[in-house]
DNA sequence: GGCTTATGTCAACACCGTTGACGCAAAGTG
DNA sequence: CACTTTGCGTCAACGGTGTTGACATAAGCC
């Protein structure tokens, strides 16, 4: 962002309680606030008390919550995606640009909730577009489809995290309830007028668990299949 | 929907406007002013007052917000998923699933993009699984094979479709933003810091698109691929 | 040392979801 | 028809939210 003001040059009064303030130190404090309480607990207000300011000295620093919330997703990624390089396998670096950005959102699992379908225009996420278009555009894929088919796979890992980090974010008791359901409610299931969970019957405990991986890796095939380059 | 407070013998009385409420009434009502105004305009006040009575009303027929935007997800699952057959074509039949789900989703993004998230373990789910693995196992895949990949599929779905939600349903201000972003901030990437973005640069519009369709296709192409009964 | 001005503080505004008390009128009973 | 019960709509209030504009004060520059 150009239009940001500088953090060096930034004339610094320490607020009421001796906290001197910055962009890190809030969204750091945001971050913190969001995974101790829920995502319920970030509030202008209390991340001004956490902080020991006044809430409105947060605007000095961020536009509005969401300018906030945009930054504390750019931090997400850049922690996720912290001392990756790509390598030459293209395949294998893409599956572990999901992995590490599934990681990340599973680290803060309410955060990334909020987050997962927003742009930061940040640098962090310049970086990581950067690095995923780069990878299919040296797979061969003219850069137009290299755009599309970069947004199909960052969107399906991105939404898939996104999915997996919010029932992460359940209370245990309810994510336990949800689990259960496919090993007992969809047991129950009439074989006459549901043949084929019938037919699955033993199976669907699968369901219980994440397809991100399965997802991932069923995208990344239909992908080593269009490459220009070959099969693989 | 059966299940609830029976609507006939209700003590019903006339509010000040001499509406009679309804859950039905309050649910299509809720839904009128999501499409109407916009997502944001879904509040308990604004859909009192457009309901003619007041906002605390409402709490006779819904325990909550949260009860009443269930109720809400429920109609939409229950619109969306009408009058679907699965045909011979187990692709098609699973694109045809995927396209439906998205269009009731994006017809009331706010309110699924808050209730996406929830297992709902009732009868249209029920139907749902139920056509998903049997076209799954229509197409020969053996049942724990049949349950993974529907896992894997339904979930890309999901996601996807909550995502494409979640975005119509930011303020249309915050929604430009970020739309924007590709085809401005992006646009004036560094050349030597960001050499992909600077190839791609003409083709980054394509970022502020939903990626839903090509997802799916890519998926369901991966899935035809592994079909024991061949490419198709 | 004085000046400029960025920055933290304060008070206020307009919303939000939710609740408890209250009175009225509809349903039930005879 | 009259009487009682009680479900329901209304009202007022509470505590929360994001955001804004005025204001003092202290940091940094000359």
């Amino acid at each position: 962002m150009t239009t940001r003001v500088p953090q060096e040059n930034r004339r610094r009064r320490p607020t009421r309680s001796g906290v001197l303030l910055s962009q890190d130190l809030i969204v750091e404090t945001a971050l913190r606030l969001i995974g101790e309480h829920g995502p319920e607990a970030l509030s202008v207000r209390r991340l001004g008390s956490a902080l020991g300011c006044d809430p409105s000295a947060l605007y000095r620093y961020f536009r509005n919550t969401d300018d906030l919330l945009l930054a504390v997703a750019d931090r997400i990624i850049g922690d996720a995606m912290e001392g990756f390089t790509p390598g030459p396998d293209w395949v294998a670096s893409l599956r572990e640009m999901a992995l590490r950005v599934r990681a990340g959102y599973l680290a803060h699992p309410r955060a990334a909730a909020m987050a997962s379908y927003r742009v930061t225009r940040r640098e962090n996420e310049f970086r990581a577009v950067e690095t995923g278009v780069g990878l299919l555009l040296s797979a061969g894929f003219a850069p137009d489809r290299a755009v599309r088919l970069y947004l199909a796979f960052i969107d399906t890992v991105l939404s898939h995290a996104a999915m997996d980090a919010a029932c992460l974010a359940l209370p245990p008791q309810q994510r336990e309830a949800d689990q259960q359901a496919w090993t007992e409610v969809y047991q129950a299931a009439d074989p006459e007028t549901y043949p084929a969970l019938s037919t699955a019957r033993g199976e669907l405990h699968a369901m219980a668990e994440s397809s991100f991986e399965e997802a991932v890796d069923l995208l990344l095939a239909a992908l080593a299949a269009r490459a220009p380059g070959g099969q693989d």
